[in-house]
DNA sequence: AGGCCGTACTG
DNA sequence: CAGTACG
DNA sequence: GCCT
């Protein structure tokens, strides 16, 4: 009596297995952020993405690309807002398609048509505006508005409908249906919650940073970090320390501290620090990538006093001369669109070299945050052996489009192309600034490990590494490890326990799956 | 009192 | 080995 | 720093 495809096969041949080739694969988009809510943007991009299509970003320069390219948006008006047709209207493979495209597509399991979807463009005045605003300029900072801009509190009918299709799309796993509504509601409200207790957080986290960079005490950083994170979810203003005593992970010495913050506004402990002229300058050192709180105190000790001294000291390693050299663009964040496209760029280049290969974006990226700082790289293969040797000659090729930078320094050649890591610096021609960049490539059974490792955060992996060893287990981004002896001798097994999917991973430590963006 | 993640890389 | 880094 |  159950007809095919009724709720019973609730589970997509695609949906869980991120290694087949997708869906929207060799499919290029445009995705325009006018008008429609940033997590439902989120959701679909990540979902296109993953199943193997390419985003590009508005900014992108489309000229003499002969790719068949599809801009996305809400509606039509949403398409004369976010995208310039100057820009476009040389581009002859282009189609204004809907949103709900992208939604029909993953319900059905199979490419659509655009034809019922599409958006008329032709009829815009705006593609034959002559205005010669140039995109480039406004279109970083538009998709950057688009995140400060708090969204309505109460979200309107069709909003909220949508989100639920969403949802509902995605639930291969059970979800009740009120379920679904109130899972929504919650991630809307997530979305807009205003920063009830910034005012304390804050002053935690520069502690935790001064206890990192400074003070090398690893543990006290980690605990007011966690405190930190830990008021910023808070869904109301702490008004007194009695709202906070019972929190897990607040003590007797945090509950005075934040009691302080109440009461008079501020840490002496903090506020002490960082009138510390030693404390600033260390703190300085720091904040170079390759330089941590040992180096720091020993650069300060050999009367070093500004990155200017040190850029000459001769002990710098590799590393932190690269960090010192890329010092103020490392410091920057890194907006979504901007990772995205990179992610596209190399997605392009790996192509060409390894045909099959697949590639996501990891950290923060992944997990939906609005900028990164910096920009991860997934890389596997899913015949199981084409992935070996395969960063090397990425690198390589990614080296020749000037895309990785080749640093004269030793830097490059020593920690570089190592079997599985690369780390180092990178910039897109059409963009003005140096990242930091890690590519990491394992083999097909080590991957939904080790994407559950590169996506983090790094609170979480920790977490659930030592859940995992509670329950008897080692979890790395290789695998899930018996252990054989007890936990202290180390010893593990040697062969994993096999998992597929994130899902798969989570479930046999016995956890419920977060979103990506549930692992903040 | 003692743990608080597990791994890769450098020198 | 210690130090730094990655999530 | 917190927790057991």
């Amino acid at each position: 009596m159950i007809p095919q495809g009724s709720k019973n096969s609730r589970r997509k041949p695609d949906s869980t297995d991120k290694l087949t080739d997708g869906l929207f694969s060799g499919v290029l988009a445009i995705f325009i952020e006018t008008g429609v809510s940033r997590k439902r943007l989120q959701v679909w991009q990540r979902r296109f993405e993953d199943l193997g299509g390419t985003i590009l970003t508005a900014a992108a320069n489309l000229l003499g690309r002969v790719d068949q390219i599809i801009i996305l948006a809400a509606h039509e008006a949403a398409l004369s807002k976010g995208i310039n047709f100057d820009r476009l209207g040389s581009c002859p493979n282009l189609n204004f398609v809907q949103f709900r495209w992208v939604e029909e597509c993953l319900k059905d399991g199979t490419l659509l048509s655009y034809e019922p979807f599409l958006l008329s463009a032709s009829q815009d005045e705006h593609i034959l505006s002559t205005d010669d605003s140039r995109l480039d300029a406004q279109s970083g900072p538009q998709s950057d508005q688009l995140y400060v801009t708090p969204a309505l509190a109460i979200v309107p009918d069709g909003d909220l409908r949508a989100c639920s299709e969403v949802v509902n799309e995605k639930r291969y796993d059970e979800v009740s249906e009120e379920c679904t509504i109130d899972t929504k509601f919650k991630a809307i409200c997530e979305d807009d919650m205003p920063d009830y207790n910034k005012h304390i957080s804050r002053p935690l986290l520069e502690l935790s940073e001064i206890y990192s960079d400074v003070l090398a005490d690893e543990w006290r950083s980690l605990t007011y970090r966690k405190v930190a994170n830990k008021l910023d979810r808070l869904p109301y203003q702490i008004l007194s320390a009695d709202e906070v005593k019972n929190i897990q992970g607040i003590g007797k010495s945090m509950v005075d501290k934040i009691k302080e913050i109440l009461c008079t506004g501020q840490l002496q402990k903090l506020f002490n620090l960082k009138a510390s002229s030693q404390v600033q300058i260390m703190q300085q050192f720091a904040s170079v990538w390759g330089i941590g709180p040992k180096h720091a105190l020993k650069l300060y000790q050999a009367g070093h006093r500004s990155l200017q001294d040190i850029s000459e000291d001769q002990t710098l390693s590799p590393m932190a001369r690269v960090g010192l050299k890329y010092h103020y663009d490392i410091a920057l964040r890194i907006p979504q669109s901007e990772v995205s496209e990179a992610g596209s760029f190399v997605r392009h280049v790996l192509e060409d070299l390894c045909p099959g290969a697949s590639i996501i974006v990891g950290g923060s990226y992944r997990r939906g945050n609005a900028t990164c700082g910096d920009i991860d790289l997934l890389i596997t293969h899913p015949d199981g052996h084409s992935h070996k040797g395969l960063l090397g000659r990425l690198v390589t090729k990614l080296e020749e489009a000037q895309f990785l930078i080749t640093c004269p320094n030793p830097f490059t050649e020593n920690i570089t192309h190592k079997v599985n890591t690369y780390m180092g610096i990178c910039k897109l021609p059409q963009y003005t600034h140096h990242r930091r960049i890690d590519i990491k490539i394992y083999p097909k059974q080590a991957y939904a490990f080790a994407l559950v490792y590169f996506t983090g955060n790094d609170v979480l992996n920790r977490r659930i590494r030592y859940l995992a060893k509670k329950k008897g287990y080692k979890l790395s981004d290789q695998g899930l490890f018996l252990r054989v002896g007890d936990n202290k001798t180390g010893m593990a097994s040697e062969v994993s326990i096999p998992c597929e999917t994130e899902e798969e991973v989570f479930q046999k430590l016995g956890l419920p799956y977060p979103e990506p963006h549930e692992r903040n």
